[in-house]
DNA sequence: GCAATTTATATTGTGCACAATATAATTGCC
DNA sequence: GGCAATTATATTGTGCACAATATAAATTGC
C-alpha cells in the first residue's frame, strides 16, 4: 500500500467533524442579512434573546449559558453598550461582579426581530422534528466534548 | 398572555441553531491541544489534508472544498507558506491563478499527525456509526442553508 | 484587435473565539 | 484581623470568517 491512500483517517473526506465546522459558518452566514436590520451580530442576538429573557444577568452567568468566556464577551458586550441596547454596571454585594442590564432600547428590538425565527426556519429547510432531532444530537456531542 | 412569554420562538433555548454553533467551537477547542504538536490550526491542519492528497491547488479549488473565500484563505496560506509547509506560486498558464504546493516539510507533517484522528475520535465519544449519521445530517443542512 | 465584462486573488475593516496573562475584589484560614 | 488562595472580569495577541472593495489578468463581443 502506498503511504498516502491507506491512513484513510487522514483524508480530508473521512473528517469526523468537518460537516459540523461548514454548517455552523454557514447558519451564521444565513443570519447575517436577517439580522442585519437590527444592526446585530449573531452572537449579539443569542446575548440580546438571554437578557429579553432575564433582563439581569452577569458575565459569568452569560458565559455559561453560551460557553463562552470573558475574553469574547466582554469586548462584545461593550460595542453592545455602545448601540445603546444594555448597561455594564457593577454589582454592589461584589464589586467584581458585572451587570449587565437590558435597556429600553435592547427590549425594543425584540419587536423588530420577531419574524426572524420563522424566517430562519426557512433558510434550515429541515422539518421540525429532525430540527429537533438535530439540535438533540449536537448536545449530545457537546456533552463529550465539553469532557 | 404576556408579551415575552408567548413568543417562544424568541426563547434562547429554542434556537433552532444554537447547539450547532457551540457544537462547532467546542469542537475546534478540542482539536487545539492536539495540534498544537504540529504548530497548527485546525483550519491549516484541514487545508494540509487537502494538499497531502492532492499536492497541488489552487485557491478557489481550495475554497471550493471547504467553502470558504480568498478573503480568510489568502492569510492563512501566507502563514502555512512563513512555516514552510506550502509555497504560493502563480499558475503559467493563467497568471491570476495562484497555485499551493505542499512542500517536503509539510508532507513530513503527515506522519506526525497519523494519530490525531484516533484520538479526536476518543474525545467526541459517539459511535462512528452515530458520527456518520452526524455528518449525513450537517451535510443535509448545508445543503439547505448554501440554497 | 481592443473595449467591456468576467474571473481569480488580494486587501481592508469588523467581530468573533480563545489562550495566556493581569488585575482587583472576596473568601478562607490560622 | 491579616495574608494566601480563589474568583470575576479585563487585556493582549493570534487567527479565523466574511462583507465590501480593489486589482490585475483573461475572455468575450463586436
Amino acid at each position: 500500500m502506498t503511504q498516502d491512500a491507506s491512513d484513510s483517517a487522514l483524508l480530508f473526506d473521512n473528517q469526523i467533524c468537518f460537516p459540523l465546522y461548514s454548517a455552523a459558518n454557514a447558519m451564521v452566514r444565513v443570519y447575517r442579512p436577517l439580522l442585519k436590520e437590527l444592526d446585530v451580530t449573531y452572537l449579539q442576538y443569542m446575548v440580546l434573546m438571554l437578557l429579553w429573557e432575564q433582563k439581569a444577568l452577569n458575565v459569568k452567568e452569560l458565559g455559561k449559558q453560551l460557553r463562552l468566556d470573558s475574553g469574547t464577551l466582554t469586548p462584545l458586550l461593550k460595542r453592545l453598550e455602545l448601540k445603546g441596547l444594555v448597561t455594564r454596571s457593577r454589582s454592589e454585594a461584589d464589586e467584581r461582579v458585572r451587570v449587565i442590564t437590558i435597556t429600553k432600547q435592547g427590549l425594543a428590538l425584540k419587536v423588530k426581530a420577531k419574524d426572524i425565527p420563522e424566517k430562519l426556519a426557512c433558510k434550515v429547510g429541515l422539518p421540525k422534528p429532525r430540527i429537533k432531532e438535530f439540535n438533540t444530537m449536537c448536545l449530545e456531542l457537546l456533552a463529550f466534548l465539553d469532557d
